[in-house]
DNA sequence: TCACGGCCTCAAAGCGCTTTGAGGTGAAAA
DNA sequence: TTTTCACCTCAAAGCGCTTTGAGGCCGTGA
C-alpha cells in the first residue's frame, strides 16, 4: 500500500492525502479524518526512503564506533546508546550505528556526511585536539561532542561532566578522612576526561601541600582486570595507598577483589571512591552504596546529548550551545577514615 | 556532487557513469577507469537515500531494543552488536537501533517492515513461543533469532549456543569434583536460553541420581548483585553449597564477593563456574583464567549472526539455515575438589 | 446577475539514483 | 563497398514521496 494507492481508493490526489496525513492546515477536517482513517484500515505508513528523498533530511543521527578501541564497547557506551536511542525514537529518528576498524573511523564520517545517510554524528570519546572535530566542520555535518576535546575555545556543541571538579571533591574528601597515600586508577589518557580526572586528582593533593606520587597514578583500559592488578601491585608496594579512586566502577571491583584478597577490608583498612556511571547492569546499589562515588548517570547524558543534536537539527541557526554536569558524591561502604587496621607503613 | 554533474563533467550520461562506478560489464575499461578517478577526485558518492528508492533496497540491518528489558541494555549485548556491526561494515550495510519502551516493541516492528527501513533484523532474547517470530514471519521480513524460541520444529532461521549441553558439562565437571551441593544463578527464566541450561544443569544431577535441591536454582537478571545476593544467602543456609554455576561472569564476579566476604576462598573451599561470553571489557583473562567456565564469544556470535542473515537477503530462496554452537570448557582457579576446607555441613 | 475572495484540491515537477530498451559507432565479414 | 554484429553509450521512465503554483468551487457583496 503506498501513497498513490490510498488516494485512488479515496478518489483522492495524493498531495490531499499526503497533506492530510502530514497536518497540514489546507485540508478539510472532514477530508483529514476520512484520509487518516483509511490510512489505518489499510495499513499504510509512509516509504521512510521515499520521504527522505524528498524532504531531503535523513532523519538519521549516526554514531562512528571504531572497533579497536576497545573502551568504546563496553557497558557505558551501551548505556549511552540506550539514553540516546529513547530521545531518537521519542523524535522520530533513527539511530545508526558504524562499526568500523580504527583506521576506516574518518572515511566513515565522511561517509556519513556525502551520502547523506544522518542529519548529525554524536562523537565519543574525545582526544586531546581531536582530528574529528576538525573533520565534521569541514564536512559540514551537524554533530555534538560527549566530552570536549580541550581546545581552549571550543566552537562546537559539546556535553560533558565536570571530571576535574568530580575528581577534586572525590579526593578531597579521602584527604578529608586523614588518607594522603591515594591511588588513582584512571582510564587511558590519551582520552580527554581522563586527563580532567587526573587534574583533579593532581590539584586536590598539592592543594594541601602534598606532591603527587607518580607511581600511585596510573591509566589503562577500563576493566576488572586493570583494577585488580594494579590495585595488588600497589597494595604489595613499599609505600602502599591507604586509598584508591577508581574512574570506573568496574576497575574498582577490581581493586575490591585485590583488597580482599590481601586479606583487608575494604572500607575500613582500604578505601575506595570510584566514579559510577550508574550502568544499568553493575549499579552501585543497596541502602548503601557498595562504593563511595562520584556519580553522574551515563543514560542521562545520552539523553540529553541526543536531545540536544535533535535542537540543533531543528534550527540550525541558533549558536551552539553546550552543557557542564556536575557529578554528585555518595557515600557509601568503601571508604573510611584512614588508618584504620590498615598495614604498618 | 551528485551523478548529474558528476557525468556532465565527465560528459558522459549519468546511466554510463553509474553503470561505470556499479562495475557493469557494459561499460568500456578507459571510460571506466576515468570515471572513477573523477569520482574520487571530486570526492563524489553515491546519495544512498535515492540508492535505495531505486533499488528497493534498504542496505540496512534493524535491531529492536525494548528498553524496560533491562537484560538488553548490557555489555554481552553491546558485545553481540559489535561481531554484528562489524559484518554489516564489511558488507556494506547500516545498523539501525531501535530503542523502544517494552509496549512498543511489536510496533517498532512493524513500523521496520512497513515503512522499508530496513531488509531484515535480528531477534534477541527470544522467550518461549516467542509472539515477536510470529509477526516477522508475518509481515515478511527476513529475520534470524539469536537464540531459539522453544517451539518444537522451527522454521526460522536461527544462530544459538548449545546452552543445555554446556551446562550439563559444567555440572558433570562440578560432579566430577565431588560436589553434589551444587547452586545455580541463572538468568531470567522466562527467556529460553536459561530454561536450557537449568534443563542441562538438573539433567546432570539426576543422572547421578541427585535431586536438583529447587533452593538451589535461583533466577534473575544476570548483575553482580544478583550474584552477591543470592551467593551470601546461600552460603548462610543450612544445606550452603559447595559450588556455584553462574549464567554470567557478572553474576560470578558476585558470588565470589559473597565467597570471600564469607571468609572462605574460592577454588578451595567453594567452586564456581560461570559461562563466560567473553565480553570485551569484563575478560576472564589471565595465564589460568579467574573463572573455570563454559565459554562462547558472543561477539563472535554476532558477527555470525550477521552474516546469516545478510546471505540469507541476498539469496532468499534459500532454505532456512541454522547453527548450533558448542561452548568450550576452560580450566580456571575457581574450582578445586570438594570438602577442601570447607564449612562444616 | 456578476465579480471577487477564501478555501480546498489538484497536476506536475522535482529529490538522485537505477535500469530498460533503443540508438550510434566502428571493426570485421561478405 | 556494403552489411552485420559487437560493443558502448544514451535518453527516459520509474522508485514513492513532498511541495509549488495553479485552478475549481462556493458563498458573499455589489
Amino acid at each position: 500500500m503506498n501513497l498513490r494507492e490510498l488516494a485512488g481508493l479515496l478518489d483522492l490526489s495524493v498531495t490531499t492525502v499526503s497533506r492530510a496525513l502530514n497536518g497540514y492546515p489546507e485540508v478539510n477536517a472532514d477530508t483529514r479524518a476520512r484520509v487518516v482513517a483509511a490510512a489505518r484500515r489499510h495499513g499504510y505508513s509512509p516509504n521512510l526512503v521515499a520521504r527522505r528523498l524528498a524532504t531531503g533530511r535523513a532523519q538519521a543521527i549516526g554514531h562512528v564506533i571504531p572497533l579497536a578501541a576497545h573502551q568504546m564497547i563496553n557497558p557505558i557506551f551501551s548505556d549511552f546508546l540506550a539514553g540516546a536511542g529513547e530521545a531518537y525514537s521519542t523524535a522520530g529518528y533513527d539511530m545508526i550505528l558504524s562499526v568500523v576498524p580504527e583506521a576506516g573511523e574518518s572515511a566513515a564520517y565522511r561517509t556519513m556526511a556525502t551520502q547523506r545517510k544522518v542529519d548529525g554524528v554524536i562523537v565519543h570519546a574525545p582526544r586531546l585536539n581531536d582530528p574529528r572535530i576538525d573533520l565534521l566542520t569541514d564536512l559540514d555535518l551537524p554533530f555534538l561532542v560527549h566530552g570536549r576535546d580541550g581546545r581552549p575555545e571550543p566552537k562546537y556543541r559539546w556535553l560533558d561532566m565536570n571530571n576535574r571538579q568530580a575528581f577534586l571533591r572525590a579526593t578531597e574528601y579521602l584527604l578529608d578522612l586523614g588518607h594522603t597515600r591515594i591511588a588513582l586508577l584512571n582510564g587511558l589518557e590519551t582520552l580527554h576526561f581522563a586527563r580532567r580526572r587526573r587534574i583533579g586528582y593532581e590539584d586536590a593533593l598539592t592543594a594541601r601541600g602534598l606532591t603527587p606520587d607518580p607511581d600511585h597514578a596510573r591509566s589503562g583500559e577500563m576493566v576488572e582486570t586493570f583494577g585488580h592488578r594494579n590495585a595488588a601491585a600497589l597494595l604489595a608496594s613499599a609505600r602502599a595507598p591507604t586509598a584508591f579512586l577508581c574512574s570506573s566502577i568496574m576497575i574498582a571491583h577490581g581493586v575490591m577483589r585485590a583488597v580482599r584478597e590481601a586479606g583487608l577490608e575494604p572500607g575500613r583498612d582500604v578505601s575506595i571512591v570510584t566514579h559510577d556511571d550508574d550502568i544499568s547492569f553493575l549499579r552501585n546499589g543497596g541502602d548503601v552504596p557498595l562504593f563511595t562515588a562520584t556519580r553522574c548517570p551515563i543514560r542521562e547524558a545520552g539523553r540529553r546529548a541526543a536531545e540536544m543534536l535533535l535542537a540543533s537539527i531543528d534550527d540550525p541557526e541558533t549558536a551552539p550551545v553546550s552543557e557542564l554536569v556536575e557529578a554528585d558524591l555518595v557515600i557509601g561502604q568503601s571508604t573510611g577514615p584512614c588508618g584504620g587496621a590498615n598495614r604498618p607503613s
